[in-house]
DNA sequence: TTTTTAATTAAACAAACGTTTAATTAATTA
DNA sequence: TAATTAATTAAACGTTTGTTTAATTAAAAA
């Protein structure tokens, strides 16, 4: 009974952290035990706080490795300054990472509640970072006259909710494939600030991002 | 030790699912124990078991009865024919049935998985009743031409999950008041299906719903 | 090869869990 | 008023919980 053969602490760990994202979104972080975490990674129960001081804290890791891969991705973007292409291209790329990534995306917003104060202030100030990124663009879009005069936070959340919203109800295999998805909703954004297909269409033909449906 | 002077049993059942239902959306379901609830009720925990046989029953009661009073009120309203009449109306109804219940909301959503295979099919087919509602509009908005044509049911789960998104950030005393959103969003949403601001004006002028900001 | 270090385990801890039982009494019915 | 019913309780049930301890051994370093 002792360190198991042909494994690495990495590997243990990296198995832990996607067992715990797995469960916390099947069940929820409260009613996940430790031993069905261990159970899952094929340790003992012990064994996990080799790797996480609590429980706690593995719920905080879990959420942190998620945030801190959003932002990472979204800062090596290439990202278009005119606003119409700029939008057209944050909703792609918000669309494009979430939606491989249903567990992430439903244990970040269902178990921040779960955190405690120290770590969901951390967590709070990386989305919201992450969300001024949209805000930024939505107010440049007003100031330059292309998107309708909307309160730009109230449309970010708008908008956000709308895309954030597609994990809770998008299955694989199903009417849909992600790029359907990813043109159909990269509209709907558009046009709820008002820019019109004619519009989209001439400003994206212009810029190289193109990426619209034929 | 026995029944309570002056209270009755109705009372004591509407303080416990409505303890339950603070509870549960504060911590979530797995988190609150029964003793918790019987806490906040003022009752020792075995009295709960005169009202529920089971903690999973308690739950599904608290979720049948918010989609039941949403569903009861949703036929209760008096509703537009006229496609752009019609979209307004549902979505400030539903801003307007939501918002003073953040708890339901977060419940509702946060909780369908926690709910046993039964309670589960029940509660989903209430809410599938109610999300036809907008499929209808919008599909006749599409036939009529007066909406874009964007897939009937995408679209709907996009404007719902805007609409019911509000309530993850939506604090009362903030910068915006109840009306202001209601009328933002409901621009948001005509907007998202390719309505102009012109055609809103014109139309919402016309029937007597008219409700938009001057 | 020997020594050290780091990963893992079995077993145990007190605390909290959902639920049941049997007793108690206020309110209701006869 | 007397008998019945329904609401409530204290106490206990066996399980499960997050976490700790002390022992064990494979791998890495010397």
């Amino acid at each position: 009974m002792a360190r198991k053969a042909g494994t690495t602490s990495q590997d243990t760990e990296a198995r832990i952290y996607a067992s715990a994202l797995n469960l916390f979104a099947q069940y929820g972080y409260a009613a996940v035990s430790m031993r069905q975490i261990a159970a899952e990674v094929g340790v003992n129960q012990a064994a996990l706080y080799h790797y996480t001081p609590t429980k706690q804290d593995l719920l905080a890791g879990v959420l942190r490795r998620h945030m801190d891969g959003l932002i990472a991705a979204w800062q090596a973007e290439d990202k278009p300054i005119e606003p119409i292409a700029a939008l057209d291209h944050f909703t792609r790329f918000h669309i494009r990472y979430h939606m491989p990534r249903p567990d992430e995306i439903f244990v970040s917003y269902m178990e921040l509640r779960s955190l405690e104060d120290e770590h969901f202030k951390a967590i709070t100030t990386l989305r919201r970072d992450y969300e001024n990124g949209l805000r930024d663009i939505l107010k440049r879009g007003m100031d330059s006259g292309a998107f309708n005069r909307i309160d730009p936070a109230l449309s970010a959340m708008a908008i956000l909710s709308m895309l954030t919203g597609i994990t809770t109800w998008y299955k694989r295999g199903g009417r849909f494939s992600a790029a359907d998805i990813e043109n159909h909703y990269s509209q709907l954004a558009l046009s709820a600030v008002g820019v019109d297909s004619e519009a989209m269409r001439q400003t994206l033909m212009e810029t190289e991002q193109c990426s619209m449906p034929a």
